[in-house]
This record gives structure tokens, sequence and C-alpha cells, in this order.
DNA sequence: AATCTGAGCGTACACTTGTAAGCTAAAATA
DNA sequence: TATTTTAGCTTACAAGTGTACGCTCAGATT
């Protein structure tokens, strides 16, 4: 059991999937790939793909799996910067756009199946999200003065702000770009404000 | 010249629209619809579909516009509902997630191709909900006290979030979609007050 | 050493797709 | 009334799709 066979099947597997992210683009979705296609440029036969998974859909799912992988690498950096002295909306939105620059594919997925027509795919990118909401949620929660409650709804709206940010950095570039990071920047001031400012209240109604 | 003929053209023209329109789904957007089965609802034979439109993309492009159309009758409505008498923001909550439930197919539409595979679909979407957020803008800018970018920037966070929850939407029913819409309309408040406590710092500072 | 397993292949088939070409007949025009 | 225009039709084709079936032969197992 050395696993010469085992590990040259991993690796025409990852081939696939590193196929199918390759033919992602801003006009090729996944639901236009095709199973010969990603086979093709995998550099194996059409029926061979099955040999290492069901369908496509079963494809997508694990390239979604990888993407949220990359999002959850990315958040961890960004705590990183964070800790060693960077402002929390900035730091956070800038390499949030880096994530769209360097993995503009992954994130394509993870945008256009949020709202694609398999439901599976809607959730397993519902799901990927709502760690990073989770995540951000807990931090609002120990580092701020507010409850599990506020805490969700202010991260929740955050992470949509910046989500949805990035899906319009997309198609821009330059000054336009900076203008939209600016823009997104002070939404998140915007919430960050409100939100302490709703808890001050309450806490005075209360006191 | 009675129109006789062009009336008629005017009517499969329509009933292609509507056939398009009525094959979207939860699991079915505008790219899975074929030319043949588009043409086939609404009762021409596949070449036909050419006397209307020149491709399935000028079809498309004319059924974003008319699903702005209803968007922009909804805004009235919603200014109408709020003029006399309610909350602005629950009240706008509310009459978007009700053109989530009476017209979800043109709603899926823009929400899908707004991040779809077309440059020109995106450019389209992009345009009708820009529509909707100059609007708010220009509410906010002579209804609260803030300048023009103050107005635009938070104009652009509550469509967005509010579009986002829409979006949600699509997929729960019942009390799920009740706290979600609660949220978002915190998040709404969250966003007005936020902005309107920056607007009263900036005053202060100049002062 | 003998046997089994399974990744990858080639062939084949039944479908669906977009659309080109040319016809028909009814409405519009002159 | 004679002519032109055109919405819709039928037929036809080439290209691409998913996948069933059965083979091979290198690696794993016994």
């Amino acid at each position: 059991m050395s696993g010469v066979r085992a590990q040259q099947k991993q690796k025409t597997r990852q081939a696939l999937i590193e196929a199918a992210f390759n033919q992602l683009s801003a006009d090729h979705s996944f639901s236009n790939l095709s199973l010969r296609e990603v086979a093709r440029e995998a550099g194996i036969a059409p029926t061979s793909f099955y040999r290492h998974f069901k369908d496509m859909n079963e494809l997508g799912l694990t390239m979604v799996d990888e993407a949220g992988l990359t999002l959850r690498q990315l958040m961890r950096q960004a705590r990183r910067r964070i800790a060693s002295g960077g402002s929390v909306i900035t730091t956070s939105v800038v390499t949030f756009m880096e994530f769209i620059d360097n993995s503009s594919n992954q994130f394509r997925l993870l945008l256009r199946e949020r709202s694609g027509t398999s439901k599976a795919f809607r959730a397993a990118v519902a799901r990927e999200i709502k760690h990073f909401i989770l995540e951000l949620a807990h931090y609002l929660e120990s580092e701020t003065p507010c409850n599990a409650s506020q805490a969700y709804i202010q991260a929740e709206a955050m992470v949509t702000l910046v989500f949805n940010a990035g899906a319009e950095a997309l198609d821009i570039e330059g000054q336009q770009r900076d203008e939209l990071v600016e823009r997104v920047i002070w939404q998140l001031r915007y919430i960050t404000r409100g939100a302490s400012n709703y808890v001050r209240e309450n806490k005075t109604d209360s006191a």
C-alpha cells in the first residue's frame, strides 16, 4: 500500500478541479462548463471523469468547499494584520479586495452560485458566508460593547456590504475601484457607529 | 395601416417574453433557457423567434428592462405608502418583500444577471439598481441633514442590504423570513443612525 | 507468483442545441 | 386590383452534450 495508485488518482482529481476553476471567468460560469471540456483540459477522457465525481454537481460542491477554505485562510490573514496594529475596517476591506484579485475565480464561484440554480450550491455558499459572519460577530461581541444578537446583525450587514462591493469591484479598476473601496469603508463605519449608538441608548434606557 | 399585422406581432413578442419569464424559477436561470424551449412555450416555430429578437441576449436585455420597470413602479408605491404616514424603513422593506413574492421571476433575473456572464446584462442590472439608489439618495438628502456624498453612500448601503435580504428571502419562509426582515430593518437603522451621527460630528468640528 | 482491482480509454448512441434556406399566405401598399 | 412585404412555417444540418458499455494493463493484494 505504497499508494502510487491513490496518489496518481488524487493528482488527476486535483487536475479536474483546477481545470474547472481555470475555465471560470468573467463570461463563463460554472453552469456553462461541460463535463467534456473540463475533462479535456484536465487531460483525461470524458468518461474517466466519473472515476472521480458522480457528476458535475459533485465537482462544483467540492469547488465551493475549496473556495470556502481560501476564504477562511483570508480571514486568518486579516486577523493577523489587525492584531499587528491595523485599522479593523480598512484592513478587512483591503484584505478582501486582495482575495478578489488573487482568487477571482474562487470568488466568482461563490458569488454566482450564491444565487444559482442549485439549492445545494446555494446552501453550501450560504454556509461558507455564515462562517464568515459568525467569526466576525464573535469578534465584535468580545471587542465592543454589544450583545450577541446585535453583534450578529452588525456582522451580517458588514459581510453583506463587503461581499457586494467585491462583486462590483470585479468589473472596475483604478480610480473607480478606489472610490468604491472608500465608500464601503464609510458604510462599515456607519454600521459600527449606528450599532454602538443604539447599544448606548439601550443602556441609558435600562439604567 | 390599421395595424392588424403589427398588433399581432407585438402580441407574439410579448408571448415570447412571458414564456421566458415563466421558465425562470428557483432552479432555472436565464442562461439555462433555450431559444427552442422559449419558442415552443410561446407557440411559435423556433426559427420564427428571429422575427422578434436578434438572439437570446436581446430577449434577455428586454426582460431586464421590464423587471426594472416593475422595480420602479414598486418604488413609487412605497413612496405613496410612506407619504400616507408609514415608517420609512419598515415600509420600504415590506414593500420590497412583496416584490420578491409577487414578481419572483423578475427579481430572480435581476439577482442572477447582476453577477452573470454577460457584461451587457451586468451593466443593465447595475443601471436599474443605480436608479433605485439615486432616488433614495435624493430623498435622504432632502429629508435628512446630510450632503450629497453622504446620502449616496448611505443609500447604496441600504439598497445593497435590502436587495441581498431579498435574495435570502427567496429560499425561506415563515418565522425565519420574519426574523430576516427584522434583522435587515435593524441594519438599515444602524446605517441611518451611524450616518446622522457622523454628520453631527462634522458639523461640530466645523462650527 | 497468481489473482484481483480500478483508473483511464475508445466507441457508440440518443438528444438537444442554434440557425441557414426557402416557402406560404395574409396584410399592407400602390 | 396588382404588387410588395413579412410573420411564421417546415425541413435540414452540423456541432456539442451526457453517459452506457466493455476493454486494457499497471498497481495492489493474497
